[in-house]
DNA sequence: AAATGGCAGTGACTTAAGTCACACTTGGAG
DNA sequence: CTCCAAGTGTGACTTAAGTCACTGCCATTT
């Protein structure tokens, strides 16, 4: 069955037997959702988690004004929605689907079973759990101590990481919009737009199109970690 | 012994016997902490976690003009240092005592034990990581959306939630400086202060020194969660 | 091959927030 | 008591970021 296969391959499940897993999925439910689709809202009641076969997520909230600020994104073999498993509480963000996607549902009481019964799965979703603290931590840090332009420029290091791991010159096709870079940066659609220009200006950058070239990662990395503005006069 | 009631009372290990808390304790090591004392620094690496016995502390970052963020604080009872130990990696924020202090440290290595041995303490740091990473979630949210009045006003209303549950009008002393405000709600002193008078004018609240009144919790609520800008012209 | 809708880029303007400098409280410590 | 350090308040100024309003560019779709 596809299913186990799926389970199979989340750091969550991937200790588990096949036997095992076959039994777990046979408590999931399945959930296929089109791009733009709403898994849940924030605030809503929880009654389980979600595990992502196929697709992307973004989890996020939204202000009074209306805009977008992404918490985090998640791909195939990620988990989400775990927070009210452990905690008992509502679903703490909104969560669409970013590509068309394919999702399993695990019921709160399931995991809390497995949990006692696998203890090694309580200590991959305490690793999970971790890891999205660290990255909350830093997008944190970034929103309050970071200009816009800092922060995209560790967003394109990121993005470059993920593709080929090391040369000093990179190039690659940004799948993200500006409106998207801007809410996961926490700003403005206008405000990436110029901040690219400027980035370019500045000879850390190449854009043609969406394709971006990283003309000098450490420079780039370096100016994400330190630029200081102005100062005084 | 007097650690075992220390430990007795956190949410981590409350559910242990007496017995393995005696064994628990003898493992762990103790450090006595000044205010303004340093317990670790951010990347730095990490053998285990902590727990408060007396005392507080803040997780922090420092930005590169040397402004200071808050990620999250912890009092008597509480962990801090856990994620390290699940995920293996450095600790992701400095921590300093707010307070003179006194910490039980508690090595990975005997975190891991107890969490094979015992499940419900694996259960119980999920629960915990659940709720730190509730909070981050909503401390970007308001860092990205909200307006530094805005998060002031959700400081002063945790902080009166924290002494009298509710009532409708509210005075409490602000333990805090508006330095120390400043850093948990990204800002600088100055705002701090001038967001104060502005809440102040706005009939929101009433200040004399650092006494605090709260009076009108319904409208500081609403004003915290909707209020917008000027819009357009 | 038009036509449409979604994106990107940019000028012009506004504004919240940050910086600097200085004066004013206040609550201990000697 | 009074002195002092630490903390607060505030005016004047700068600036990053946000808003508005367009223009122009594609990539589909019909």
């Amino acid at each position: 069955m596809d299913k186990v296969k799926a389970l199979k391959q989340t750091p969550l499940f991937g200790s588990l037997s096949e036997d095992t897993l076959v039994k777990l999925s046979e408590k999931t439910s399945e959930k296929f959702l089109k791009t733009g689709e709403m898994v849940f809202l924030e605030g809503e009641e929880a009654k389980g988690m979600y595990v992502i076969v196929s697709g992307t997520i973004r989890a996020m909230r939204i202000g009074a004004d209306g805009r977008e600020q992404v918490i985090h994104t998640e791909r195939a073999g990620a988990t989400f929605g775990e927070i009210p498993v452990f905690d008992g509480g509502l679903y703490p963000s909104t969560v669409v689907a970013d590509e068309d996607s394919f999702l399993l549902f695990i019921d709160k009481k399931d995991m809390h079973q497995l949990c006692y019964e696998y203890p090694e799965i309580a200590l991959a979703a305490l690793k999970v759990l971790s890891k999205r603290l660290r990255y909350c931590a830093s997008l944190i840090e970034s929103l309050s101590l970071k200009e816009v332009s800092q922060r995209i420029a560790s967003l394109l290091l990121e993005e470059a990481r993920q593709r080929k791991p090391n040369e000093n010159s990179i190039e690659f096709k940004l799948t993200l919009t500006n409106q998207q870079i801007a809410a996961r940066v926490g700003t403005v659609r206008e405000v990436v737009s110029r901040s690219f220009t400027r980035l370019q200006q500045d000879g850390l950058i190449k854009l043609q199109g969406r394709n971006v070239k990283l003309l000098n990662i450490e420079a780039l990395a370096s100016f994400e970690k330190f630029y200081i503005v102005s100062q005084n006069k």
